[in-house]
DNA sequence: GGTTACTGGGGTTACGGT
């Protein structure tokens, strides 16, 4: 049997002189049936139902959309929907009863719903005006009716076609075919389109919102409908309170007062379970709404939407429940389209040019939610004094800044010595107008009024100086791995994603979400060590270790972080290895040696106390500092981060932790020319 | 099967349910 005439549409396929369809063209029920895969391409010819006029999308083209059924569907009235996206003079022009041939459009599932996608290159799309088939009744073609087209077409229909078309007009019961006047009045409303997004903060009762919303409960299954509980970081005085109290909540839903569905003894059993499926992933106060989805909806909820989730909703509904307690939504079966789907799932991990500017805001509202929520829980006084700290720090850097220039200047002559000293040419710096400082002067601890000692100072500084040391000390190791967190996308956030120690969120935040990305960093260390011509024999260079972190590694190397320890980036391994000869010589060689020397006590740490004026500090490996490798001029910055202090240390950045003064290669490039 | 690779609306509108 011709997979155009199986056995699902036997039934709905009378009379046996029915012709049939035109050789490479499906049935609508076909079509509509599962068992024609995605992105199949197909033809169609159909009676159109309904369609939308066109409408400018972001994109080059215009969008309408035509809704066709045919004798295999007219039984319930259901149709295809063929999206067509083209330049809007090339758009076909069609009125309800029209017939339409679409040929080569591709069977697509968008927003969880199934329709016809027009292609530019393949697409013909034919239409026979209604009005003209029927005075083709005489003869055996439609062929008069059909418009002149839109654009050029690559195959004109057939006889066979033809005849199948003016067969079809006959055959299609009329009273299914809705009118086409009162068609034609409500597409002429598909152009006023109404936007009825509404930020939460907003939503008033009675209306109808799109929303972009974050879920902050797990999808409540309720059989045939859905609950769902969700936030976009605003507040409305109209909401449900929710609080840290979890004992006024059961199952995802708040035990009203008075409880008049007896909520609390049904479900009492599972009232004490604290699985996470109960737990509650949203803000507290008023800046949640309860929404309740019947299918098709809760279907989609059930397989695509979990706790976490970003989703656009459509036409929710907005009222006060049954309860006339708080503000509720509703998502409802669409009455005229049953099938249609008002919830699609977006992807906050999106590139952030492709993402949409709503949820954008949603996002940067919830990363200031959550920050304000930790100042809160830690009794909102914790950020003044890292402030006051930083204020200190920036009028003493002026004033550093003054002095340091007059010191560089002194120092000028003693750097003119060192660019004498053979330095590598293959290492590009920036900033080559700055003068160059003696790498030991960076190291030298800050002073202020010679009355105390400054926990750091914020520079940048040129220098010379050799690679002595590397750490981590495999290679494979210079690339670490984190997943993409959820606020990453904000251009300003600072939040880090694998920042953990400042992060705010709960253990559950942390745990990766399934949309997380899992995003590979440059991240090592080298010990640099000063080269210096005017060094006193037996003075031992000055030393310390400095970070390179992902941009500046990026700059360094040219090379983009990857999984090193995966087969599949042998070559950049390899790539990376030669680069990094250039820098260090026959380092890597060395240490590997020593390494391979070494007892079994792990590698250690890199100090985490960079400066190391006296180079023997933890981390050295001795036998290393005479690696034959050639200095090389080079950035350097100078920065603070707050570090957990010991019980016998200074508390200078806070409640229990320190400034340590850090340094940081920028600025720096190996070229191999 | 085939191309190119993006673009994506409606509404005097709403029930059902604990």
């Amino acid at each position: 049997m011709s997979r155009y005439q199986p056995t699902s549409s036997f039934n709905r396929r009378a009379m046996p002189k029915d012709p049939p369809l035109p050789k490479g063209f499906t049935s609508v029920t076909d079509i509509l049936d599962d068992s024609i895969h995605h992105n199949r391409t197909v033809s169609v010819v159909g009676v159109v139902k309904d369609y939308m006029l066109p409408r400018s999308t972001v994109g080059h083209d215009w969008k309408s959309k035509i809704t066709l059924f045919d004798q295999t569907t007219e039984e319930w009235s259901e149709g295809i929907n063929l999206d067509v996206f083209l330049p809007l003079e090339e758009m076909p022009k069609v009125e309800a009863g029209d017939i339409v041939i679409a040929s080569m459009v591709t069977r697509q599932r968008y927003k969880g719903s199934l329709s016809l996608l027009n292609n530019k290159t393949m697409t013909d799309i034919h239409v026979y005006d209604a009005r003209h088939i029927v005075e083709c009744r005489g003869s055996r073609s439609a062929r008069g009716a059909l418009r002149p087209p839109t654009r050029k077409v690559r195959r004109e229909p057939d006889q066979k076609e033809h005849e199948y078309v003016l067969w079809l007009y006959n055959k299609i019961d009329k009273t299914v075919v809705p009118d086409r006047e009162e068609v034609a009045s409500r597409a002429e409303q598909t152009v006023n389109i109404k936007d009825k997004f509404s930020l939460l903060q907003d939503v008033k009762n009675s209306r109808f919102s799109d929303l972009i919303v974050q879920v902050v409960k797990a999808p409540y299954d309720l059989g045939d409908r859905a609950s769902l509980w969700v936030s976009d970081y605003t507040e409305n005085n109209n909401f449900f309170n929710k609080t840290k109290n979890d004992s006024d909540w059961v199952d995802g839903i708040p035990i009203r007062d008075g409880d008049e569905y007896g909520y609390t003894g049904k479900w009492s059993k599972t009232k004490s379970s604290t699985t996470g499926e109960d737990r509650w992933d949203g803000p507290y106060g008023k800046r949640s709404i309860q929404l309740t989805c019947w299918e098709p909806h809760a279907d989609f909820i059930r397989k695509n939407v979990d706790v976490g989730s970003w989703v656009y909703l459509r036409n929710v509904q907005i009222g006060n429940g049954k309860l006339d307690t708080n503000t509720e939504g509703f998502l409802r079966t669409d009455r005229a389209y049953p099938d249609r789907i008002y919830v699609s799932v977006l992807d906050p991990q999106a590139d952030r040019e492709t993402l949409d500017r709503r949820l954008l805001e949603a996002i940067r509202r919830k990363r200031d939610y959550v920050k304000d929520h930790k100042q809160a829980l830690n009794g909102g006084t914790k950020r003044k004094p890292e402030g006051s700290v930083q204020n200190e720090n920036r009028k003493s850097r002026r004033k550093l800044k003054r002095e340091g220039k007059a010191k560089a200047y002194q120092e000028q002559e003693q750097s003119k010595q060192a660019a004498l000293l053979g330095l590598n040419d293959h290492i590009k710096c920036e900033n080559a107008d700055k003068t160059t400082v003696p790498f030991s002067s960076i190291l030298e601890p800050v002073r202020y009024d010679t009355t105390f000692e400054l926990p750091f100072t914020c520079a940048n500084y040129r220098t010379q100086a050799r690679v002595v040391d590397f750490h981590p000390a495999n290679l494979r190791d210079f690339a670490t791995s984190r997943t993409n967190g959820e606020f990453d996308v904000l251009s300003d956030n600072d939040d880090g994603g694998s920042d953990s120690d400042s992060s705010t969120s709960s253990k559950e935040d942390k745990k990766r979400r399934p949309s997380d990305k899992l995003i590979w960093e440059w991240c090592f260390a080298l010990k640099l060590e000063e080269v210096s011509s005017t060094l006193p024999k037996g003075q031992k260079p000055a030393s310390a270790w400095v970070l390179v972190d992902n941009t500046d590694a990026q700059l360094l190397t040219d090379l983009d972080a990857h999984n090193l320890r995966s087969r599949d980036n042998a070559d950049l391994l390899e790539k990376l290895r030669q680069q990094m000869f250039i820098l260090w010589g026959d380092l890597e060689e060395r240490k590997s040696a020593i390494e391979a020397r070494k007892s079994k006590t792990g590698w250690k740490q890199v100090p985490a106390h960079s400066d190391e004026e006296n180079g023997d500090g933890a981390g050295s490996v001795p036998g290393l500092s005479q690696t034959s490798n050639k200095p090389f001029a080079c950035c350097i910055r100078q920065y603070g981060v707050k570090v957990k202090a010991e019980e016998d240390e200074e508390a200078n950045a806070g409640e229990g932790m320190k400034w340590q003064r850090v340094f940081g290669l920028f600025g720096t490039k190996i070229t191999s020319d």
